[in-house]
DNA sequence: TTTTGGGG
């Protein structure tokens, strides 16, 4: 595509301009550029900063720097590209490719060498497949120029043919598929056994270790409980392809397995990402859970990147064996058809009964209209509804009861409270009466639709409204009332599953809607 | 022709 500049010894007077180091010998405290070569075993996918720049940061190693096993921590140089332009930066596609990098400054950070490219000034970058044969390579690889067909080839006899082809592997085995800037170079008689020895000594780290370490992904079985208490909420995830589907005309769905082996789902811009295989072991590099969802659904973002791994490599070989392709389960789990199998059940009763056969109210036209409910229904403010619970906060569920001072409304943590105690308020010195405070996150059928969902609070600090809603319970420490919390616990846990109602009572308070007058009566296990 | 941000 570009015009390109092959530099052999013969013709080049730059052949000695280039002296690469192996990167343990790049002194970090040194203001010098360095050249070298690196094996990728991680990349971000390039993103923009606030000051307008583009960054994309890749982790390299080679024969003196890098980690052994799965367990250990990872040891690697860090390599960070800055560019003016999205263009400039690589995305890389695939873990163990071969990075070359001219005129990198250094630093340590977090322990670590760090390299600065900054292509803006004069550093540039190459990238190598890790495996010079084609034979099961489908990413662009800069072919253009090479004449595969035709009637050359048929003037030639086998053995010239043969000759031939060598040749054009030999180039092509020293051909960047990408590179930063117009042109790049390449002095063969010098850099060819610096490539030759970082290729097979790569080669040989991947297929000896799993180079991924446990500390730089998440299992899928974890990322709900640990991300919900998390304020980053990103992670890593290695996990199989179990299948993909066509989702709608920029999207696929894919089915995902990791060692924990729970099926998620999780949709991807197919333009982004279109060399996905069915079967294939995958890292995917920055990506958050939906919390909100019934179903198991990693989300992901725009600066989220998957990575393929060589086939040679024994992450993907030991990993596709040791998760499970999909199962029958899975299958009906995957068919959206199964979610409405299952019968409604009502978990709650409205205790006042002139409320219970009251009209019904939609979540939309209490939250988003709620000028235009008449005057009187208003002024009576006790709406019944009819909802079903996405989640439920506080994740913590010791931190459902709270205690309240009556004076300036505080609300504290029971957890250092006796088991009886109520505690007093820290700036009132008033004592606390202990009340429910917890958020339902909600959807009803006027939403169901659509992605919107609604904030319903069970704050029960007014003239006690609320403290009946959880059967068999009252307000209590929970952290010191182990019945208390696993009755509670119990009931919450019947609130979030699929297809159970909450019919309910609630009030407007302020910006907030408030339960009251309901009762959960129906046991769910 | 720069000292950035770096797991964003």
């Amino acid at each position: 595509m570009q015009t390109t500049q092959h530099n052999n010894s013969t013709t080049s007077n730059r052949s000695n301009n280039y002296i690469y180091h192996s990167l343990g010998n790049i002194d970090p405290d040194s203001q010098d550029q360095y050249n070298f070569f690196g094996v990728i075993i991680d990349a971000a996918y390039p993103y923009k900063t606030s000051n307008g720049k583009y960054i994309c940061t890749i982790k390299v190693v080679d024969q003196t720097i890098h980690h052994k096993g799965e367990s250990s921590s990872p040891l690697f140089a860090n390599v960070v590209i800055y560019a003016k332009r999205f263009e400039d930066l690589p995305i890389i596609r695939r873990v163990g490719d071969i990075m070359r990098v001219h005129r990198a400054n250094v630093k340590f950070f977090n322990d670590m060498r760090q390299f600065y490219v900054n292509l803006q000034y004069n550093s540039s970058w190459c990238l190598f497949h890790q495996n010079q044969d084609k034979d099961d390579d489908d990413f662009d690889d800069n072919d253009s120029d090479e004449n595969q067909n035709g009637e050359d080839q048929e003037m030639l006899d086998q053995d010239q043919l043969k000759e031939k082809q060598l040749e054009r592997q030999e180039k092509r085995r020293y051909k960047p598929y990408k590179f930063s800037g117009r042109s790049y170079t390449f002095d063969i008689n010098h850099e060819k056994i610096i490539m030759d020895n970082i290729r097979t000594w790569g080669q040989n780290y991947f297929a000896n270790n799993y180079v991924i370490t446990k500390d730089m992904y998440m299992l899928l079985k974890d990322c709900k409980t640990k991300m919900s208490n998390d304020e980053s909420q990103e992670f890593d995830l290695l996990c199989k392809i179990l299948k993909i589907f066509e989702k709608d005309e920029n999207n696929l769905e894919i089915r995902i397995k990791d060692l924990s082996q729970e099926m998620w789902f999780m949709s991807v811009p197919r333009f982004k990402f279109q060399s996905l295989k069915q079967g294939e072991v995958i890292r995917i590099r920055c990506v958050e859970v939906n919390l909100t969802s019934k179903r198991n659904v990693i989300q992901t973002k725009n600066n989220t990147n998957i990575l393929r791994f060589h086939p040679s490599s024994r992450i993907a070989t030991e990993l596709s064996k040791v998760i499970e392709d999909e199962t029958d389960m899975d299958k009906v789990l995957g068919d959206e058809a199964s979610d409405i199998v299952m019968n409604a059940v009502v978990l709650t009763e409205i205790t006042d009964s002139s409320l219970a056969r009251g009209q019904m109210f939609k979540l939309t036209d209490l939250f988003l209209n709620f000028d235009q409910i008449p005057e009187n229904l208003r002024e009576r403010n006790a709406f019944r509804v009819r909802f079903y619970c996405l989640r439920i906060d506080p994740i913590d569920h010791r931190e459902v009861v709270q205690a309240y001072c009556p004076e300036c409304s505080e609300t504290y943590s029971c957890e250092t409270l006796e088991k009886e105690g109520k505690g007093k308020c820290k700036s009132c010195k008033v004592e606390c009466k202990l009340i429910y405070k917890m958020q339902m996150l909600v959807k009803d059928s006027s939403s169901q639709m659509n992605k919107n969902f609604y904030r319903i609070l069970l704050y029960s600090f007014d003239e006690d409204r609320g403290n009946d809603f959880f059967s068999n319970v009252r307000p209590c420490n929970l952290y010191k009332n182990a019945d208390a919390l696993e009755t509670i616990e119990k009931q919450i846990k019947a609130m979030t599953k699929f297809n159970v109602w909450i019919d309910a009572i609630i009030e407007r308070q302020g910006a907030f809607f408030l339960i009251r007058d309901t009762k959960i009566t129906q046991v769910i296990n």
